[in-house]
RNA sequence: GGGCUCGUAGCUCAGUGGUAGAGCGCCGCCUUUGCGAGGCGGAGGCCUCGGGUUCAAAUCCCGACGAGUCCA
C-alpha cells in the first residue's frame, strides 16, 4: 500500500462526511467535513479558539487528564502509570520524548509484550529542541504530558487499527463539545527512531490537539516507500501510536491567551509578585499577549511581530516590546521550573556531562530568567508551588530537590563571577575582542556573548558584532559517529542454555559442541559465565579426548553464549568444562557486594541515586552512582558500617523468573540499576532487601560475602561518583596491601606505624627548611668564591676576565657568574658533572655572554643560550682554561 | 560519549624555553594616646603528578589525576 492508498483506507472518514482536500496554501491533503478550502493547521490558519472556546467547559489538567483516561478505560482500554521522564530503559535517548518511548525498543519490535493491550496513559514528556520559543509563542513547553492510547497488533492477532483510532478520536471531541465540521485530519507522514508510518494530525479551531500515528514500517535500504528522504518497508506488526497534548487540551477549554495562562496560572501569578514587574500585572495585557500568540503561531518573527501588535493596538513599538518581552520571560520561568520539577523529581542529577547536563542547563536558564526579572524568592518556591498544585508524588523528596537547586545556584554564581574575571582580563590585555575569543568564553567558560559584550563595553572595548551560536552549530553539525564493530558469526546457533543461571557454584559440567568459529567455541549449554552486567567472565578449561584447552574469554552474543578457546584445534563432540573456581566466587561475591552497596546509599541519601556503572573483578569492584554531592571520610565510615551490618545480618539472597510486567508494578522501575534486559520474563535477583532484574552469578546469602571494604571514593564527573571496594580475600588482600605499604613506610623512617603521619610531617618540614638553608649558603658561597676569583682575576684594559674549572652545579655556577657579571667581570665558569661539562658565562655591562658561550660550544662541542648577563650551556669535553681565556681575549679584542 | 579551557605563594592571578613574580592576606619594625591608614622590612613555592624532547622545561610533546565549560 502506498501512503495514499493507506489513507484512502480508512473508510471511517469517507463514511462520516470526510472529504480529502489539498490545502492551497500548504499543498497538504487535509480530511474535512466542512466547506473549509485551507488546511486549518497553522501557519495557514491562526488560532480561533481564544476567547472562544469549543468545549463545553473548563478543565484543569488533573480534570481533563481523568476525563481522558476514563474515556478509554470505558471503551476496553487499560490505565498504566506513567513511566519517569528520564529514559534510563533507552540507551539512545535520556529523556522520554513521546508515550511510545515508553514501549521502546523491545515492545515495538515484538520482542517483549506491551504491559496492557490496548492500553492508555498519561506521559510526562520533555522536549528540549524549541527551547528558545518557550514563552514567546504561546502553545511551546518543556515539558508537557502526551495522553495517549496505544494498540500494539501482531499477524496472528490485530487489536484495532486505523478507522477505530480515528473514530475514537473524533468521538473523544465531541464529547468534549467540539462539533464535528470543527475537526480537520491533517495527513503529516510521521518517522522517527528507525520507524514511520501514516499519519492524521487532529485539528480544531487553528490547534493541533492530537497526532495519530500508524506505525507500520521501519528502515531497509530496499524498502519502497521514501519518508523523509529514508526507504522504509513494512513491518511485521503494527501500532497504533497516538499522542494527545494535555496541556492543549486545557488551553482549549479555557480558551486562555497562552496555555501557559491555563495551566499554571498560579505560578505566573507569583512570579509577577515576585518580580520587578509588580506592575505590569494590573494592566490589561490579556488581548495583546492573545494578540502575539496568534501572531507567532503564523510563524511571525520578533521584529515584524511587535510591528504588527504596535500598529493593531495604536502603540509605540518600544512600548509593546517592553510588555511583550518580559511576560515571554515570565512565561519561560514558570515552565522551565516545572520541567525541572520532574527531572529532579524523577531522580535526575545535575552534573557538566551526559543527561544530568540536561538538567543543568534548565537550571542555568532558570537562574537567568530569574536574575532578569529581578525575582525575589528562590527557585525552590517556584519548583515547590508546581509540586503542590499538580498533586503528584516524586521519588526524590522535595528536601534533595531543594539542597540540589541551592548547590546549583551557587555553583553557577562562582562559575559567573569567575567568567566576570576572566573577561576583564582578557579585555585588560586586548584592543578588540573578536569572533574566536567569543567562540571561546562560550564554549571553555561557558559565557554567553551578551555578557561579555556588556563587560567590554564597560571599559570601553570594542566587540566584533557576530552571530556566534550559529557559528557554533555550523561546528557541532559536522560531527559523526562511529559505530563499533561487532562480532558476526557465519552460521546460526541455537541459544546457549546457561547452566549458571540455576546454579552458580555449578563449576564442573558435560556439554556437546555445535560449533566453532574463528577461536570461539559454542555449546549446547555452559555454566561458563560471559561478560555482563559489570561482571567480567570466567575462564578455566575446555577438556576432551585432545587434551585440555584453556577458555580466555567468554561473551554473549544475542543469547549465544562464544567461549573464546587458546590454541588453534578443532574440537568437537562431548567435552567437559572445568570453571575457575576461586575466580568465580570472588564475582559472585563482588556481585552481590554492588546490590549492598547501592541499596545502602539509596537507603541513606535517597531515591536520586542510581547506578551510573558497575565493574566486577576478581580483585576489586567499582560502582558509579549519580549523587550531588561529595562524600567524606567520616560518611565512607559510615556508609561502610551500615553495608556490612547488612553482611552480618546474613540475609537470605534469592533469584527467580518473573513476568516483566508484574515485576515493574511490584518493584517499579529501580530494578532496571543495570538497564532493561529484553523479554516476556525477566531474571530477578534479591539480596537481602533490594531487588534488581540482573543475569549475574550471586552468593546464597549475605553473609557469604564475608566483609566488604571501600578502598576509594572519586568524582568521575559533576554528579556521579564512584566506590571502588574490596569483598572477602579481595578485601583482606587490599588491607594487607596497605599495612605493607605503611610497614615498610615505618621501617625505611624507624617509627612505629602510628609516629608516621607525625614524623612525615616533621621531614616534610625539615627538608624544606634545609632546602632553604643550602640555598643561603650557596648564595654566601657564591659571593665567597666570586671575591676570590676576582682577586686572581686576569685583566684587559682594565677589565677583569676570570676563567676557572670549579666543582659545583648548575645552580652555583649560576650564582657565582651572576655576582661577577654584577661586579662588571667577563668570563667563563665550567663544571665536570655527569658525562657532560656545564658551562656558564657571563659579561659585565656593554658586552654579551652568549659570544662567549658560543665560542667555547664550537671548541668543545656544545651549545647554550640566555641572557647578556648570564648565559648557561654544557659542552662535551673539558677544554682547557687557556683555551677558553684565549676565546674570552679574542672577543674583547674584537670588541675593543 | 566527544570537544575546549585551566592546575604557579594562604587567596586572585602574571610569567610561553635561560637564576620563580605581582596584588591582596600574614608576621615584624617605624609613625599614632588608641584604632584606621601609611612607610620600611620579612616569612611563605615538590610551579598537580609521571614520562619524553632539549645543553637547559613552570613554559614544548605524551599520559594520569583534579577543576571548569560547551555539545550530543
Amino acid at each position: 500500500m502506498t501512503l495514499e492508498e493507506e489513507y484512502l483506507d480508512i473508510s471511517f472518514l469517507k463514511e462520516n462526511g470526510f472529504v480529502r482536500k489539498k490545502c492551497p496554501s500548504c499543498g497538504k491533503y487535509f480530511w474535512t467535513i466542512d466547506d473549509r478550502d485551507i488546511c486549518g493547521d497553522p501557519p495557514c490558519e491562526s488560532y480561533s479558539f481564544i476567547d472562544n472556546s469549543p468545549f463545553y467547559r473548563n478543565f484543569d489538567l488533573s480534570e481533563m487528564r481523568e476525563f481522558y483516561l476514563q474515556f478509554f478505560e470505558k471503551r476496553g482500554h487499560k490505565r498504566i502509570e506513567r513511566y519517569p521522564v528520564v529514559a534510563r530503559w533507552r540507551d539512545d535517548i535520556y529523556l522520554t520524548i513521546a508515550s511510545i518511548a515508553d514501549f521502546q525498543p523491545f515492545v515495538t519490535a515484538g520482542i517483549a509484550p506491551p504491559p496492557a493491550n490496548p492500553l492508555t496513559i498519561s506521559q510526562p514528556c520533555i522536549r528540549l529542541d524549541d527551547l528558545e520559543s518557550v514563552g514567546k509563542t504561546g502553545r511551546h513547553l518543556t515539558l508537557f504530558e502526551m495522553m495517549a492510547h496505544h494498540a500494539f497488533n501482531y499477524p496472528e492477532r490485530e487489536i484495532y487499527w486505523k478507522n477505530e483510532t480515528v473514530a475514537y478520536c473524533t468521538e473523544l471531541l465531541e464529547k468534549l463539545g467540539v462539533k464535528r465540521e470543527e475537526i480537520i485530519y491533517k495527513e503529516e507522514p510521521w518517522a522517527g527512531g528507525g520507524n514511520a508510518g501514516p499519519c492524521l494530525e487532529a485539528i480544531v479551531r487553528g490547534l493541533e490537539v492530537a497526532t495519530l500515528v500508524f506505525m507500520n514500517l521501519e528502515t531497509s535500504e530496499y524498502g519502497e516507500i521514501v519518508i523523509k528522504g529514508e526507504r522504509y518497508r513494512k513491518m511485521k506488526n503494527y501500532i497504533v501510536d497516538t499522542g494527545y497534548g494535555l496541556e492543549r487540551f486545557v488551553w482549549m477549554s479555557k480558551g486562555s491567551p497562552t496555555v501557559y495562562d491555563a495551566i499554571f496560572g498560579n505560578v505566573i501569578d507569583k512570579i509577577y509578585e515576585s518580580s520587578g514587574l509588580k506592575s505590569l500585572k494590573g494592566k490589561d495585557l490579556k488581548k495583546l499577549i492573545s494578540e502575539s500568540a496568534k501572531l507567532a503561531s503564523l510563524g511571525i518573527q520578533k521584529n515584524a511581530l511587535v510591528a504588527e501588535i504596535a500598529k493593531k493596538f495604536d502603540m509605540n513599538i518600544d512600548e509593546v516590546r517592553e510588555l511583550i518581552e518580559p511576560v515571554g520571560k515570565i512565561y519561560a520561568l514558570a515552565d522551565h521550573t516545572r520541567c525541572v520539577l520532574f527531572m529532579l523529581g524523577d531522580g535526575l542529577v545535575p552534573s557538566n556531562a551526559g543527561a544530568g547536563y540536561l538538567a543543568r542547563l534548565m537550571i542555568r536558564r532558570i537562574l537567568r530568567l530569574s536574575e532578569e526579572l529581578q525575582l525575589d524568592c528562590e527557585i525552590f518556591d517556584l519548583v515547590d508551588l508546581h509540586m503542590k498544585s499538580l498533586g503528584i508524588d516524586f521519588e526524590v523528596s522535595s528536601e534533595t530537590i531543594q539542597e540540589i537547586l541551592e548547590l546549583e545556584r551557587e555553583r553557577f554564581k562562582f562559575t559567573i563571577e569567575k567568567g566576570i574575571k576572566i573577561v576583564e582580563r582578557t579585555v585588560d590585555r586586548k584592543k578588540k575582542i573578536g569572533k574566536n575569543d567569543l567562540i571561546e568564553f562560550y564554549e571553555s567558560h561557558g559565557l554567553p556573548a551578551e555578557f561579555v559584550s556588556k563587560i567590554a563595553q564597560e571599559k570601553g572595548v570594542e566587540v566584533e558584532a557576530v552571530d556566534i551560536y550559529s557559528e557554533l552549530a555550523k561546528r557541532h553539525s559536522k560531527a559523526e559517529k562511529e559505530k563499533k564493530e561487532h562480532i558476526k558469526l557465519k552460521k546460526e546457533y541455537p541459544k546457549t542454555l546457561k547452566l549458571y543461571y540455576e546454579n552458580p557454584k555449578l563449576f564442573e559440567f558435560t556439554a556437546k559442541v555445535i560449533g566453532y568459529e574463528n577461536g570461539y567455541l559454542i555449546l549446547d549449554k555452559t555454566a561458563f559465565y560471559p561478560e555482563s552486567g559489570g561482571q567480567e567472565s570466567d575462564s578455566g578449561f575446555i577438556i576432551n579426548e585432545n587434551g585440555r584447552f584453556r577458555v580466555l574469554e567468554v561473551f554473549d552474543l544475542d543469547g549465544i553464549v562464544l567461549h573464546k578457546i587458546e590454541g588453534t584445534g578443532m574440537i568437537g563432540g562431548e567435552i567437559k568444562g572445568l570453571i575457575d573456581v576461586e575466580k568465580r566466587l570472588r564475582h559472585m561475591r563482588h556481585h552481590s557486594a554492588t546490590h549492598l552497596l547501592l541499596y545502602t546509599l539509596q537507603k541513606i541519601y535517597g531515591k536520586h541515586i542510581w547506578q551510573a556503572g558497575a565493574k566486577k573483578e576478581a580483585d576489586r569492584a567499582r560502582l558509579d552512582v549519580t549523587h550531588y554531592k561529595k562524600i567524606g571520610e567520616e560518611e565512607i565510615r559510615r556508609i561502610e558500617l551500615i553495608l556490612n551490618r547488612e553482611v552480618f545480618a546474613n540475609k537470605p539472597i534469592e533469584w527467580f523468573w518473573m513476568d516483566r510486567i508484574e515485576a515493574e508494578r511490584k518493584f517499579g522501575f529501580r530494578l532496571y540499576q543495570g538497564g532493561v534486559p529484553p523479554g516476556k520474563e525477566i531474571r530477578i535477583v534479591r539480596v537481602g532487601d533490594d531487588v534488581q532484574a540482573c543475569g549475574g552469578t550471586h552468593c546464597y546469602s549475605t553473609g557469604e560475602i564475608g566483609l566488604i571494604k571501600i578502598l576509594s571514593i572519586d568524582s568521575i564527573q559533576d554528579g556521579v561518583i564512584r566506590f571502588e571496594f574490596a569483598v572477602a580475600e579481595a578485601a583482606l588482600d587490599a588491607i594487607a596491601s596497605m599495612e605493607s605499604i605503611l610497614k615498610n613506610s615505618s621501617r625505611i623512617l624507624r617509627v612505629e606505624p602510628k609516629a608516621l603521619p607525625k614524623t612525615v610531617e616533621r621531614f616534610f618540614e625539615e627538608w624544606k627548611e634545609q632546602k632553604k638553608e643550602i640555598e643561603r649558603l650557596k648564595d654566601e658561597l657564591a659571593k665567597v668564591k666570586g671575591e676570590s676569583l676576582l682577586r686572581s682575576a686576569e685583566e684587559f684594559n682594565s677589565i677583569k676576565v676570570v676563567v676557572d674549572i670549579l666543582s659545583a652545579d648548575m645552580n652555583e655556577l649560576l650564582k657565582i657568574g651572576d655576582y661577577l657579571a654584577k661586579k662588571g667581570a667577563i668570563g667563563c665558569l665550567m663544571s665536570k658533572r655527569e658525562g657532560k661539562v656545564l658551562v656558564v658565562t657571563f659579561a659585565g655591562e656593554n658586552y654579551d655572554a652568549r659570544e662567549i658561550m658560543k665560542g667555547v660550544g664550537t671548541l668543545a662541542k656544545g651549545s647554550g643560550g640566555g641572557k647578556k648577563e648570564l648565559s648557561q650551556g654544557a659542552v662535551a669535553v673539558l677544554p682547557s682554561r687557556e683555551e677558553v681565556l684565549r676565546i674570552v681575549f679574542e672577543y674583547l679584542a674584537r670588541k675593543a
